[in-house]
DNA sequence: TAGACAGGAA
DNA sequence: TGAAATCCTGTCTA
């Protein structure tokens, strides 16, 4: 590779620029995306940023500093700062500067690299307080009740600690995975979901059992946690986003397991089950009567001797149920998701306390394996009318975003894309009712929303499945939905503000396996801050290897 | 006993 | 940045 071909401009202030361009793009930002991070994606140039919570989330899944340096050598067309590659190391070697060990009566072991450090580390306050006596320069305890808090205030000073205490075995439940399901089908777990498993387990029964797999809406991440299940053979608890996640998941343990329906609780609004497996709601364990009141179901954590959490969809984990999870470190936890990233910065506190990254695979791989389908993106840029132009300008921020949201010049481009996909079902995807209401009017397509009651719902859900009905147009409830049909058409007409999680789950609505290719349409208004918005909300897809093909319409292009 | 609906929380 | 969705509980009706 000749200079000019390198891709890779690490600058000091630590932002790495990626030339899009370059035959060498794609090899190189594979070779750097395990330990940076996306910032921004627009055509020629993208922007990564190495953290340290990249560095530890790399660290975790067993890539080397030398690894790092092996890459960044490979691609970098100028030297690497040494500010960067101080910061590399450093993160490195704050990954195992503290490790954490089992120790007699109720005493955890903590052990620090260097005295140095160690007396850097009890500089703080929230840390020092914890200690219970200092047994040598760089060895000091802990009560072994602080687990979680003493990892929690670690991380936030800036050191990961590497805990290696190990875990109760909770009670044991016999459970397997059955190779042919209750509906009689061969069932066999696909390769990256046994590899997700491996990585969970990896390092024996001290490190092993805790971490957070990331795979895909519609990979299949149910499967996993089954799996992991059935190697911990414990009695297990099972968080979910809503009722119908819980229903999914008691469907898929029946169907994929040898445990039977008295096995299995349901611990929701409904029903107020505490069984060997109990798969409840989130928000049933941060419930409480008023904002001073008591959390009344958060015993259920400690109602029976657990042996595994299930953290389902950990990117949106309340705060409390991250304080509660702070007093059980002793219990194996599994976290998935298809997104780690959190628009609350609450990152940290899902790898301390839950765990760091410990399988991950690139959207495009299980696409281009055939698991996913291939999905082609299209971003499509058009004005505003110019009386709209004239208001747009007059309103502050808020107004001006929903102005750009509810362009009417939308409707007639949606009308062209549906004609450009005859045959093919058309999911409309959008965050305010009233447009959709409008959308809905004009298309004669049917409309759902959070209000929309359940059995219509299901009837609109079957109709479109089924056909008979070609365009469905849904509100936010697509966010949560996970009974919602497939389609291999979405168009988003508004979106939230730059919520990647939100579009990562809307393309993911068309990437369950299909003979056809699938796509996926993003309307934007040109010249308004939703494009800068639109931006934002792309970042994750692009870190997957997506790529937005951008289209301008004039006010010529739309027939009124 | 099931459902529908209002009210509060985050 | 804000709108909309969710869930849980409690009450009322049939």
């Amino acid at each position: 590779m000749s200079i000019q071909d390198k891709p890779i401009i690490v600058q000091s202030d630590g932002s790495i620029l990626l030339e899009v361009q370059s035959p060498e793009f794609e090899r190189a930002r594979d070779a750097i995306l395990p330990f940076a991070e996306l910032i921004k994606s627009p055509e020629y140039v993208h922007t990564y940023r190495i953290t340290p919570l990249s560095v530890w989330n790399a660290a975790a899944l067993g890539i080397s500093h030398t690894d790092v340096l092996q890459a960044l050598g490979r691609y970098c067309r100028y030297e690497v700062p040494s500010g960067v590659l101080f910061k590399i190391r450093d993160a490195f070697e704050r990954w195992d500067a503290v490790r954490m060990m089992k120790h007699e009566g109720r005493e955890l072991l903590v052990e620090v690299k260097s005295a140095e450090l160690l007396d850097q580390i009890l500089a703080k306050p929230g840390i020092r307080d914890m200690v219970r006596r200092q047994v040598s320069p760089r060895i000091f305890t802990i009560d072994e009740q602080v687990r979680g808090r003493f990892k929690h205030q670690l991380i936030k000073a800036g050191f990961p600690a590497h805990d290696l205490v190990g875990y109760d075995t909770g009670d044991r439940l016999d459970i397997a995975v059955r190779d042919v399901t209750s509906g009689g089908r061969e069932f066999a777990l696909r390769r990256y979901q046994k590899e997700a498993c491996d990585h969970f387990w990896a390092g024996g029964s001290i490190r092993g059992g805790q971490g957070i797999v990331v795979l895909p809406c519609g990979a299949g991440k149910t499967i996993v946690g089954i799996e992991v299940m059935a190697r911990a053979r414990t009695q297990t608890l099972i968080m979910c986003t809503n009722v119908s996640a819980v229903r999914q998941w008691i469907t898929e343990l029946l169907d994929k397991t040898t445990l039977g329906r008295e096995d299995i609780g349901e611990y929701s609004g409904n029903k107020k089950e505490v069984r060997p497996v109990t798969v409840t709601t989130y928000q049933m364990l941060t419930y409480r009567k008023s904002r001073q009141s008591e959390f009344e179901h958060m015993q259920l954590m400690k109602a029976r001797n657990w042996g595994l959490l299930v953290y389902d969809e950990v990117h949106v984990v309340p705060a409390p149920v991250f304080r509660a999870t702070t007093e059980i470190q002793a219990k194996r936890r599994l976290g998935l998701t298809a997104t780690l990233i959190r628009e609350d910065g609450l990152e940290e506190d899902a790898f301390s306390l839950v765990g760091p990254k410990c399988y991950d695979v690139p959207w495009k791989e299980l696409e281009q394996k055939g698991f996913i389908a291939e999905a082609i993106c299209y971003e499509i840029r058009l004005p505003l009318s110019p009386e709209k132009q004239r208001e747009y300008v007059m309103q502050g921020d808020r107004a001006q975003f929903r102005i750009a949201s509810e362009n009417i010049l939308k409707d007639a481009v949606l009308k062209r894309i549906i004609q450009q996909h005859p045959d093919e079902p058309v999911l409309i995807i959008g965050q305010y009712v009233s447009q959709l209401r409008r959308i809905a009017d004009k298309l004669r397509a049917p409309l759902i929303t959070g209000s929309t009651p359940n059995a219509k719902r299901d009837s609109l859900y079957a109709a479109f499945r089924g056909g008979e009905i070609p365009v469905l147009v849904v509100s936010k409830v697509a966010n949560f939905a996970i009974d919602l049909p497939d389609a291999s058409v979405a168009i988003q007409v508004s979106g939230t503000f730059g919520s990647r999680q939100e579009e990562a789950q809307r393309l993911g609505r068309i990437l369950r396996p299909k003979c056809r290719v699938s796509t996926f349409y993003t309307l934007v208004s040109r010249r308004t801050s939703e494009e800068e918005f639109a931006h934002k909300r792309q970042i994750f897809l692009a870190e997957q290897g997506y790529k937005y093909t951008i289209e301008e319409w004039g006010l010529r292009d739309i027939d009124l």
